[in-house]
DNA sequence: ATTATCTATAGATCTATAGATAATGC
DNA sequence: ATTATCTATAGATCTATAGATAATGC
């Protein structure tokens, strides 16, 4: 029954994969620990030796996950030649986002969910944002920096707003419209 | 044990009230039907003569906490003079609706989870907002109606994402921070 | 007689733990 | 010997229902 470190430590990262996907999928609460790990292809007592508490493993998904965005954020930036600000929204308000959000942006899915968790939660929610926020600061074309930062700020808060909106309607042609409206507001760039 | 018709009807509305209450604060699924009937001083069987089920109360929390959120929406119009959107935004992105989940907007309290649950919340969810949306197209200076609308669902989707951010996030400088942002963006009017 | 509410409970599910098991790693 | 995982279960909680109770409304 026992597996090598080496093995262990896979099995642990399995596990935080599988949570990140059901998690932004089916939301935190909504995720039980049992299907988590029989997800995972692990029985369910098995958990507690990776993760001292559900509520744990929710603060390690979201440093995790939104350094991931993190990453993402910076190759679309690198790949978005004169208009970096552009890519990077037109990523996140694309309909493959808005319809696959286990693989998409940890804060439109769990926003809501982590503005009610635990400390921790919180605090990795707000680091991780930060990082995502950065990102777009540094490429938001504005005369000075604090009006950067205040329209990247505006800018990750439409990003959001567009996400869990053009989600939650029932109406498809309304979801449409409202991802390519928050797309057509951006600032004009090159 | 049993009241009057007229009295069993006011029971029905303070169910409704408590829960729209306690489903912003703490969530939907969070919430159980016994603490929410023993929050509105009933009993927990007593439930399911006034709703066929927990999610059919949700539905109908959707399209009630929605149609009163359009009123509050229409008189801040109508006090708002010349600067109608102005008025609308204020109040949305106030510290006192970010600190008061549970009388504020249930978009903003919901999205997330809304996004998850039945067709009946889905459907109820997307009139309400687009009740909500129809209000800032009105008010919304641009050349033409379709740019209004556009501009009107950019705003929609600002607003929703700045106070799930602003709510979420542990700091308070970076919470204050993301309302002014978006306050900042609104267009120029008057 | 009708019915709004209450009491009690079924049946499912949830987080977490305790102890057993068996393979790793010294 | 250590320890990663499994089995089994405790204890809490959740939605929903059944039947009893007692006050209303005809």
């Amino acid at each position: 029954m026992k597996v090598s470190r080496e093995q262990a430590a896979k099995n642990r990262e399995r596990i935080l994969d599988v949570a990140a996907k059901l998690f932004r999928e089916q939301g935190f609460q909504e995720t039980g620990v049992d299907a988590l790990m029989k997800s995972a292809g692990l029985t369910h007592g098995g958990f507690y030796g990776h993760f001292a508490s559900k509520d744990d493993l929710m603060a390690e998904i979201c440093s995790r996950t939104l350094a991931r965005s993190r990453e993402r954020w910076e190759a679309l930036v690198e790949r978005g030649g004169d208009a970096p600000l552009s890519a990077v929204a037109a990523h996140y308000l694309s309909h493959t986002h808005r319809d696959n959000p286990g693989d998409g942006c940890l804060v439109s899915a769990l926003g809501t969910e982590a503005g009610r968790g635990s400390e921790a939660v919180r605090h990795a929610f707000t680091n991780g944002l930060r990082g995502l926020v950065e990102i777009l600061e540094r490429h938001t074309p504005a005369e000075s920096d604090a009006a950067a930062r205040s329209e990247a700020l505006n800018i990750m808060a439409s990003l959001v707003g567009a996400v869990v909106l053009a989600r939650a309607v029932d109406d498809r042609a309304l979801s449409d419209e409202i991802l390519a409206a928050v797309m057509r507001s951006l600032p004009a760039e090159s």
